[in-house]
DNA sequence: CTGAAAGCGCTTACAG
DNA sequence: CTGAAAGCGCTTACAG
């Protein structure tokens, strides 16, 4: 990479100058404004930010790291719109991280980034990823994942799967089943803890439960078959409003008047008429950017921990 | 801000061995690693990450930024997830910016990031904001917007357009209506034009022209005071889904089957059995990482111009 | 209008 | 295990 040096040395000026020039020119002859920029073109120059930024002595960092399951869910869209908003006004900007496969090394990357704050989405911290956000003193925050030790945002999705429970205790539903993600996490056990234990409460227990990917098309096999081999079904409780699309198209497709409950509320959902526990998504990014800018500015040693309640939507469903 | 200076002054060591403590504290005593470590608390020290950079050479950038309008609509976010796959897959990280309220300013911000490169995503540039990328020698791309001087990725509005008069004839509709964003721009001009010369080749003109803002709600006041008025419309095209699901709405609530057409193919359109125009939204993010990174890589000085097709799609709508 | 020099805050061989 | 020193690539008074 050429530097301002070479710059200067190809041009016969000093570094002085060429710095004049690249930073618009001003108090620089036309001549030797012309001398310089041919050399940058030539040598195809670019300007070292580090460097720039080290002698310019404008260290404030704006940017905050948000760290993102691999699979990017519509979900985490209306999260990352909630802190795009609060950031934005505040003239932070955000920078998306995925730890995909190289987990370790991508983590280390991230740590050395040098951000203002890094808010982690659904993402789980090893003792040692712990420690070395300790270590670079970064401030950090937990969204949509909660953990008793460190700061976070997240929904109450025990409570969700209360309310769903209720619910369908409410219409006097008694055969129900419940329809899961294959793959297990916080979020579900949550849910389904809260809705068993609603159930249980009321004397009811599940006719079964199903686990599937997280899509659609699965859904509507699976939740199709489920309503062939059980027909005195009367409620279904999805893990997710994805999934419970997949139940509303089988319903549909096979008739049949069992009741469908899902959780998100997507922008589809409202369209599609399904009754739903809505997670405030917005509502997290935008008070998760509020957190870790607090966290930032008042430097707290006190952890926050911020629950956000889950609300029962009822459509047709 | 504390500095290794300080640490070092107050731990009564070098600044040799601070750094070395902050960087794993290998080859340090436990002793003086204590020592460091109480100081660096007490002085509440971070890295300065520009300093530290700069120190280990390691300049090569691998951030991407995003510049997006103030207003972020799903269809952007699925520009995003081609873009943010893309770039992930070879290690690049994705910045969002949003230029707002103060322009110029926060355009001056992105440009002096020092980038790897530069996304703008609906967002045409000026002659002063083009010359200032140029002196900092910034690679950078549109998307979802056409300029023939300038490297883009976008899809064929115009086409779009036509697409949907050419179904709308296919049907032998001929009393057709448009309904579009009152906030003029250059897909709204390209989509209308390819839309209207296509039914004028064939003879038909537009009933009327109307405009709102892009919401679901006041899309459905506007349709419905439309399909009151015109009781003999046979079609409308909109000039977005989100518009014509207020159409589908005003539909259902005063019968009638007028033809509508969307733009887009959200998500939910497909639940809602919406015919549209479906754009390559997640293509045109893929695409344009793919052709930022090739700028950056291989430094090619010709322009690249990438015009996706859009198709139509046809549901029951 | 221009050049030489100091300095930004860190890392990293090097010598001890 | 530790300290002193050089150097990363730039900006910015300063003197001319």
């Amino acid at each position: 990479m050429a530097t301002i040096k070479d710059i200067a040395a190809l041009s016969g000026v000093g570094i002085g100058t060429v710095s004049r020039v690249l930073n618009g020119g001003v108090n620089v002859s036309r001549k030797t404004l012309k001398k310089v920029m041919d050399a940058v073109r030539e040598l195809n120059y670019q300007p070292n930010h580090a460097a720039r930024t080290l002698a310019r002595g404008n260290y404030s960092r704006t940017t905050i790291g948000v760290v993102l399951p691999v699979i990017a869910h519509p979900f985490y869209f209306e999260i990352i719109k909630g802190l795009y908003e609060a950031l934005t006004e505040e003239n932070y900007n955000l920078l998306l991280f995925n730890t995909g496969n190289e987990r370790r090394t991508v983590f280390e990357h991230i740590v050395q980034e040098g951000l203002a704050g890094i808010l982690f989405i659904a993402e789980p911290l090893s003792a040692e990823e712990k420690q070395s956000l300790e270590l670079n003193r970064s401030r950090y925050l937990y969204i949509d994942y909660f953990d008793e030790t460190e700061n976070c945002v997240y929904t109450d999705n025990r409570a969700g799967g209360a309310l769903a429970a209720q619910y369908m205790l409410g219409k006097k539903l008694s055969r129900i089943a419940y329809v899961g993600d294959i793959t297990p996490g916080q979020q579900q056990s949550e849910r389904l803890a809260g809705f068993r234990d609603e159930l249980l409460k009321n004397g009811v227990s599940l006719v079964c439960e199903k686990y599937v990917n997280v899509d659609e098309e699965k859904s509507y096999q699976l939740s199709r078959k489920l309503m062939e081999e059980q027909p005195s079904l009367e409620g279904i409780f999805y893990f997710c409003d994805e999934l419970a699309y997949g139940g509303l198209r089988a319903r549909k497709v096979l008739g049949g008047g069992v009741n469908i409950v899902g959780f998100d509320d997507l922008l589809a959902s409202g369209y599609l008429g399904l009754t739903t526990i809505r997670q405030p998504a917005y509502r997290m990014g935008f008070e998760g950017a509020k957190s870790i800018l607090s966290l930032i500015q008042t430097d707290v040693p006190e952890k926050n921990r911020l629950c956000l309640p889950p609300e029962l939507v009822i459509r047709n469903s």
